[in-house]
DNA sequence: TCCAAAATTTAGCCTAGGCTAAGTATTGTC
DNA sequence: GACAATACTTAGCCTAGGCTAAATTTTGGA
């Protein structure tokens, strides 16, 4: 006998759009935090991030990554020294430190759930960019908790 | 004192590419995915799937609907009959009955963690295109484990 | 039956994000 | 200091997914 799930019915029109509208707002960021992000990593491992390494590790062309790096500099998140490489203004730098932040606790999370390292953040690539605030609470409370063996 | 993370140096360039590679294909099938299982919950709550009503369930025009439709068609997903509403193919429904699963496994998880329903199930939208199969298996195990409140 | 309302399609436009091929510019090394 | 290798850009193309406005069906009720 299946567990009652509430066989949920459909929700309203009005907020079954709300969330895919949501949904298509997460996409429409998730390459401009990506790419903002590993920008930042890049900077912090490697001491410089060039266009022509982005392109490596994203797995597109050159041209793919001039193209989309000329979309983050029109929006203010980057700005480049052809042959010095790309560096993140203010606002692109916080970007990419609160993907860092939601990055890092979606793959602990998944860690602690039994996950191994690369699945962990192969994952964690794409769930960053679609969950919420509240679901990143719980994801610390759950850690928060299990840190804390005894009640 | 920060919790000693391991702070992980970057993955090579080509493992850092295949990630962002499954990113791009999880994004591609993302659309389908949601259409078979909106016309599938359609067909079962109301008894039909018309095309304006997945246009104001999606929060889209009905020129987008139909435009998305054909793409479906074209992919052997999904079949037409104008004014008489829109049918799943075998294979579409298979795929919208294993989006379906995984989006209720994930809404399950998310309760289990806490989260409201209407943030569960927003954010559910997201993250079901996004996980492998190994968090789905983690994700199983841990409302198995919640539900066995002994050892 | 007729005809207005509703559903669907078509036409034409746009952006993001991919590609290849062919430039152009810079650097670093000999 | 020249020049080959490397980095970057440009041009031109493509698909998915959005939009509005304007047809074009089709349905259902008076």
């Amino acid at each position: 006998m299946r567990r009652a799930l509430a066989e949920r019915p459909l929700p309203s029109a009005d907020d079954h759009a709300a969330r895919f509208a949501r949904q298509r707002e997460a996409d429409r960021t998730a390459t401009a935090e990506d790419y903002v992000e590993l920008i930042a990593d890049l900077l912090r491992e490697e001491g410089e991030a060039r266009a022509v390494d982005l392109a490596r590790r994203m797995g597109v062309s050159q041209a793919t990554v001039t193209a989309t790096i000329g979309r983050l500099q029109r929006d203010g998140l980057v700005e480049t020294k052809p042959y010095r490489g790309l560096f993140l203004t203010e606002e692109g730098g916080r970007l990419a430190a609160a993907a860092k932040a939601r990055h890092d606790l979606v793959v602990r999370f998944l860690l602690a759930l039994g996950l191994d390292h690369e699945t962990a953040e192969a994952d964690a690539e794409g769930v960053e960019h679609h969950v919420s605030e509240k679901a990143l609470k719980a994801f610390a409370r759950f850690l928060a908790d299990r840190e804390t063996p005894g009640r």
